[in-house]
DNA sequence: CGGGATAAAGTGGTCAGACCACAGAAGGAG
DNA sequence: CTCCTTCTGTGGTCTGACCACTTTATCCCG
């Protein structure tokens, strides 16, 4: 491939150098890059360029930048994809480049890979070593989104942030750094259609009963390692309630 | 919530207003932002300022970027995400952020919902209208790169290059923007692996003879609307290409 | 000698201005 | 009318400057 007709965009060539320091171990998360300043004089380029690149890594949630001086400051390596992914989906949403049916399709498929696995994890454990404490399982976070969710008082908008925290919960305790960051980022790009919906829903106290029930349903599932129903109960606690604020484009097909 | 304890990062206002103008329609695909000079003045911030945000929507896919003058110069918005999916990934791939084996398993999921969804779908319209042709079906490009992996003169870098278009094909075909965007970031992630993976394939032929059937019996499967065929298959496929490979990383328990 | 106020240093954040490269548009010469 | 030259608009880049912020070093006073 003859990629050098270009000549080679100054930013480019500090991102690059960034991601090969990091694929060499030059760079691990935690370290410091260097100043701005002496990035740009040893790579040959302005300032100006530098930030450029540093700020698509920053967005991207690879490094974290802070004024001052001392051990804090300056620009660190992290790995926190949920920002970067959030920023993603919810600007190609914004954009049209990603129909919101698509997002609430993917959401489906992700939610139930993950109950599928989840469940089938528990269940490998509990067939080899039964008696496990289900509240110190690896669904004990989950389980206290749910406690809070219990609240008749809350508002939607609190309903719906506890709900997405205990999907969220799912996928981070299926051990999948890439879902999870995903379905974060999903959520994300979708929060004000979400929100939006649920002002359509009139039996809002109603729709909130039922969607706790579905949740405990769930974890249960899950704690009996049962797969199939726990894909069969997520698809329908997902499509039902989109469905039911009015979220699905029904005549739309593509 | 109180986030103007910051002092609202120039950039990130002109990031909000570029996201602000997509979501009200004021800007479209197509449609060209205004100069990075006019830009700067019109919101009160320096034009580097400007090109930080520019850069961020650069990467992400959300605009391209072109000198000269002209309707083709300037910045314009389309919405291409593979290549900000991309981007993501493979940089936290590199960062830690995201473990090979969770892109892996990611993979898998994605993979094998789509040919759910695809033969899902051509199972429907099969039940409702018989003897559709199926070369002009919604599969017809996916065969075309089947065709083309015939050959057996290909390099394995070649073939798996293919290959990848192959199951891109599938992910375009089930429709879902969204999944193809992260199907096809996933894939550009782990490329240098998998190509990586293919040098410790001691027997090419053989492993490419057993990938060309593999894929002409998805495929079949697909078109004969057998969901849970296509699944299977495709599962099959995938983990038994990682585990011939090497890339799977077995006594790696989290 | 100790402690608190003060100065210094290091770093990212931002701006202004300048210049270049490039691609189309405008205008003139034939 | 055509072709060539020039102009104009645009992104790409660099330089230098200044500010804001945080840590660290210094110094003065009790």
């Amino acid at each position: 491939m003859a990629d050098e007709a270009v000549p080679a965009r100054a930013w480019r060539v500090v991102l690059e150098k960034i991601e090969t320091d990091l694929l060499e171990g030059v760079l691990a998360p935690g370290d410091h890059l260097p100043p701005e300043r002496e990035l740009a004089a040893s790579l040959g380029v302005g300032r100006s360029s530098v930030r450029e690149a540093l700020r698509v890594l920053d967005v991207l949630g690879l490094i974290r930048t802070a004024t001052g001086s001392g051990p804090s400051a300056g620009a660190i390596v992290i790995a926190t994809p949920e920002g970067g992914m959030s920023a993603l989906l919810r600007l190609q949403v914004a954009a049209r480049g990603f129909p919101i049916d698509d997002v609430m399709r993917t959401r489906l498929i992700l939610e139930t890979a993950v109950a599928d696995d989840l469940a089938s994890r528990i269940g490998a454990v509990r067939r080899a070593q039964r008696g496990t404490d289900a509240a110190a399982g690896p669904l004990g976070e989950s389980r206290r989104f749910l406690d809070a969710m219990d609240d008749v008082a809350l508002a939607p908008a609190e309903f719906l942030a506890l709900d997405a925290q205990f999907h969220l919960a799912l996928a981070e305790a299926s051990g999948n750094n890439v879902v999870a960051a995903m379905m974060a980022g999903l959520r994300d790009a979708i929060e004000s259609y979400v929100l939006a919906g649920a002002d359509h829903i009139a039996d809002w106290p109603d729709t909130a009963a039922r969607l706790r029930v579905q949740h405990r349903e769930i974890v249960e599932a899950l704690e009996l390692g049962d797969p199939v129903m726990a894909r069969r109960l997520v698809s329908d606690h997902i499509t039902g309630y989109y469905a039911h604020a009015g979220l699905t484009h029904d005549g739309k097909d593509r």
